[in-house]
RNA sequence: GGUCCGUUCGUCUAACGGUUAGGACGCCAGGUUUUCAUCCUGGUAAUAGGGGUUCGAUUCCCCUACGGACUACCA
């Protein structure tokens, strides 16, 4: 059997963004569930639209996505190079090729009489002003002008661009592995570009050019490109190549109103549209990124991959291994699906959750890090084993333990007047010696003791905890009073009772 | 406007023509936690509308409505 060859080719306009993170995991998923081949092209073939480091951007969002590339841009591999710049100069026989077999002609006009076209067609009441059968022949171009014409205009080095010759009356069958057989009469279409003025190819011969020579057995990509696959369908034919599979993906919509899920979004609604911030280059607008948001890989992609698809059973929780594993195209919906970060997050949760204590501490470490505090990690993993189930976002875990790094300088207003009568001195004084007296720090043993410590002093239970939670926290916030003391040590614990005493005397 | 694609709870979705239309997120309620959060239990909520085909349509067909993509010498 043929070996299954899919690819990503994204443009390097800009940064990727989650629909085009999702994209690339599903060919991912797909290449890997057939033990396969994945790669990255970049399809740089605007030079007006290039962005300085959105390749670097792509690199390093899939990467982080732990969506790794058999072949492709920065690794190499057999079809060298990955990057259709430096591709340009095997594109122009193609398009010669298709000349020469009259399926395909040179076109001199300019972008005003294009637009005269179109407004003439326009006026005429022509639904679909375009360059087509009904209109090519009324150009400058070489189905018009004379051999000789032709020729001189090229050698005077007058712009000219190589459009494809559509057929006018012909059916053309795309057959979508999702969305089955889609048929397009080629009186629709139009005459596309195949080869620009300044030399370069444009997207529809450099796409099936390389899908061909890379020898791509599925293109799996966006919905948006679905209105052009019976042209490159037709580009297939004529060059007498065997098309590849086509499975067009339906898009990534707004979670609010409609339409397409936009870079704009992110802002407008308070959460990423993209894995990684991205900083434009030019504005020097700031765009917020999933990592710096302070989600998990694993958990972005599990997202993200039941965003459009799902393994039919119930499961939702999947690492990159059993999504591979469960993976298929025809499981993947026919309709746009509308993003909702609350979903996300709720992913993030529950991946932090999951996280052993080790893993969550060097987490922690960071943030910890980022604050100038320097600690041992025995001591995150103790912390962390207290907070890491109340945390959405990685910063969270700073959040839930930031009074275990800072000791209360104030306290909390409402729970102080809630708590606090002129007995609390003497019932902390009481605690403290209580506290002194303990050799077993463990949580279980002080949840126990201190209840029966409580009870046969005749303490009120709530208001000694709440009373310590003050002290130790300074607010009504924090894991339990026993395990907030047990990692805290006795030293520090001690120490923060006498400050709310002191501070209350 | 034209072409193409689509339409099940608010959202993501399940349901070889026969199910009390299932799950998850969110939301609401109760419970656990003498804080807050987590967690547990329960609840709320959907087949766009109209015609067919059929003993029987969420499921097949048609129409309408609505939504989306595309309509560049951009990808």
């Amino acid at each position: 059997m043929k070996e299954i060859r899919v690819r990503f080719a994204p443009s390097p306009t800009g940064p990727l963004h989650i629909g085009g993170v999702r994209t690339a995991l599903y060919n991912y998923l797909f290449a890997k569930k057939n033990n396969g081949k994945f790669l990255l092209r970049i399809e740089d073939t605007d030079q007006n639209r290039y962005v300085p480091g959105a390749e670097e951007y792509i690199i390093e969002a899939l990467k982080w996505c732990g969506i790794e590339y058999d072949e492709g841009v920065g690794i190499g591999g057999p079809h060298e190079p990955y990057r259709q710049s430096e591709r340009k100069h095997l594109y122009f026989e193609y398009a010669e090729q298709l000349i020469n077999e009259g399926k395909a002609y040179y076109a001199f006009d300019t972008p005003e009489e294009l637009d005269a076209m179109r407004d003439r067609l326009s006026a005429k009441g022509v639904a679909t002003p375009q360059y087509d059968y009904l209109s090519r022949y009324e150009m400058k171009n070489s189905l018009v002008l004379s051999p000789d014409e032709v020729k001189n205009r090229i050698e005077k080095g007058e712009h000219y661009v190589i459009r494809v010759l559509i057929p006018e009356d012909q059916e053309i069958l795309v057959n979508d592995l999702i969305r089955g057989e889609v048929r397009v009469h080629t009186s629709r279409l139009d005459d596309k570009v195949l080869f620009k003025s300044d030399g370069m190819p444009t997207y529809h011969l450099a796409n099936i050019v390389d899908d061909h020579l890379m020898e791509i057995t599925h293109v799996i990509r966006g919905e948006e490109w679905l209105p052009s696959a019976p042209l490159h369908v037709l580009l297939y034919k004529y060059f007498g190549w065997q098309a590849p599979e086509f499975a067009h993906l339906p898009l990534l919509l707004k979670p609010d109103g409609n339409g397409k899920l936009s870079k704009r979004d992110g802002d407008r609604l308070g959460f990423p549209v993209f894995p990684l911030r991205w900083v434009d280059p030019v504005s020097k607008e700031i765009s917020s990124g999933y990592r710096e948001s302070g989600y998990l890989p694993d958990a972005f992609v599990n997202m993200l991959a039941l965003l459009g698809w799902n393994p039919g059973t119930e499961q939702e929780v999947f690492s990159m291994d059993e999504l591979i594993e469960a993976f298929s195209i025809e499981r993947v919906g026919k309709h746009g699906s509308k993003f909702d970060p609350e979903k996300a997050k709720w992913f993030n949760h529950h991946y932090l959750s999951a996280l052993s204590n080790v893993e969550a501490a060097h987490l922690l470490q960071n943030q910890v890090a980022g604050k100038g505090i320097n600690t041992e990690l025995s001591y995150l993993i103790n912390i962390v084993s207290l907070v890491k189930e109340r945390a959405t976002l990685i910063p969270d875990l700073w959040e839930q333990s930031a009074f275990f790094f800072i000791e209360p300088s104030v306290y909390d207003d409402k729970l102080k007047n809630k708590v606090w009568r002129p007995e609390s001195v003497d019932m902390l004084n009481q605690i403290v010696k209580f506290l002194n007296d303990q050799h077993d720090f463990s949580a279980e043993n002080l949840e126990h003791s201190l209840k029966d410590f409580i009870a046969q002093n005749g303490l009120n239970m709530g208001l000694v905890m709440n009373t310590l939670r003050l002290a130790l926290v300074g607010s009504a916030f924090g894991p339990g009073i026993a395990g907030i003391i047990s990692v805290l040590g006795k030293e520090k614990a001690v120490e923060r009772i006498k400050r709310l005493i002191q501070a209350s005397i």
